[in-house]
DNA sequence: TCCGGACAAAGTGTATACGAAGAACAATCT
DNA sequence: AGATTGTTCTTCGTATACACTTTGTCCGGA
């Protein structure tokens, strides 16, 4: 048993508790884990085939990031984001991104514009064609390259975590809300380009602003789980 | 062997990797562990009398808050803050403590900012006492208070992440910097009771600006380590 | 019916041992 | 000397064992 999953994992050659730690994310962003859901550790051993050492490993970073809650003597649960906590990561997000735009804009070199660009165009042309997970990957990855420009270890991730968390949030509230305007997300990049710092802070924080106000709306009504 | 620290450790009914996690924790920050300095697990399972397992839990998560690098079949060093991170951690730590000192102006109590007032007096009276290491603890304590105020839970576990990190690069800078000045605290709480949000962001940048430069210049010539 | 305690089951917390594989370093050979 | 080969140290993963908690169940008695 367990040589299927473990095959598929095993392929490279990273150690197993960060595969298995990646693994877990996922499948708690996906929703396969779902909040409040009991997380033993010979449970996990078992899908993911490994041993339970491995996965202790993976728990204890996952808890640490916040993924799952572990209760001593209890075991680790699936955390349950409240949509208090929506607001909480939106406003500390806002704060972080701004930074990074400013630094993005004050750093930027002529290749980082362009691969900014270049997202944008396939963003733009995914948009098109309606195909909106792609765009909602395009989206991730535009705002991970602006942190990763800014240049700042600790901005970049921090700031990436709290996204992984975001969109774990938008995952468990169904509906798979139209990206926001990628107009906002042009002025952000032209922002950046001007290097101009005070104007990149500004397209950045009504980006997120417009962002936060249609993800609060949107989780509203709740999204199951959390008991 | 190894009874004595298990027995000092295990006296709580915390899990041991919890209190191993605490215990290289503070070695590091306190520069028991220097950068750099090898950390096998078989070291650190004898130095705390514990078996491998709980030291191996508690690596990851030391890792995964950036207290130790672990290379891949070589093991785990003490990571190696350079001065550029410095700079990096107090850009985000003033955005996110200024965004702290907003909400906390905005939601406190009266029963907190009597808590701050109190934290005040015992700094002054430390300050006069020229007891260093108690400003130091109650410089903290301040800060920590500010961030629970604020009641933002991420804000806070970030921030007090990064306060960590601050504090240990403060101690390997040899130089016990005589603790930033104790009215910009007052300033800092004064705006907190007013109930301005503006203010209280105001006071908060002002007061990480000065502390910044300072901490930057101190540690400008270098703290050791860092290859 | 409801309460309370004995009892069993499940699962974590910790320790220990073992094998495999990688990395670093020393010794050896050409 | 330089390349190659061994040796050693250490991590990485597995397996196993066992104490201890927590939880749930069952049963007898009020």
């Amino acid at each position: 048993m367990a040589e299927d999953l473990r095959d598929k994992l095993g392929a490279q050659h990273l150690p197993l508790r960060d595969q298995v730690l990646a693994a877990l994310r996922t499948a708690i962003i996906d929703g396969d884990y779902l909040p409040g859901e009991r997380l033993t550790e010979d449970r996990l051993a078992e899908d993911f085939g490994v041993s339970r050492n491995p996965v202790r490993e993976a728990l204890r970073v996952a808890e640490a990031e916040g993924f799952v809650v572990i209760l001593p003597r209890r075991g680790a649960v699936v955390a349950s984001p409240s949509s208090g906590t929506i607001a909480d990561m939106f406003a500390v997000r806002e704060r972080l991104e701004a930074l990074a735009a400013r630094l993005a804009a004050e750093r930027a070199s002529a290749a980082d514009v362009a691969a900014l660009r270049a997202l944008l165009d396939q963003g733009r042309e995914a948009t098109q064609r309606q195909d909106l997970p792609r765009v909602a990957e395009l989206n991730s990855a535009l705002h991970l390259r602006i942190l990763q420009i800014s240049g700042n270890p600790w901005l970049s991730s921090i700031a990436k975590s709290l996204y992984l968390h975001v969109q774990w949030v938008f995952r468990l509230g169904a509906a798979e809300r139209a990206p926001h305007s990628w107009a906002e997300h042009i002025q952000l990049v032209d922002a950046i380009e001007s290097g101009d710092g005070d104007r990149a802070e500004q397209a950045a924080l009504a980006h997120l602003d417009a962002a936060s106000a249609a993800a609060y709306e949107n989780a509203e009504g709740g999204y199951g789980a959390a008991h």
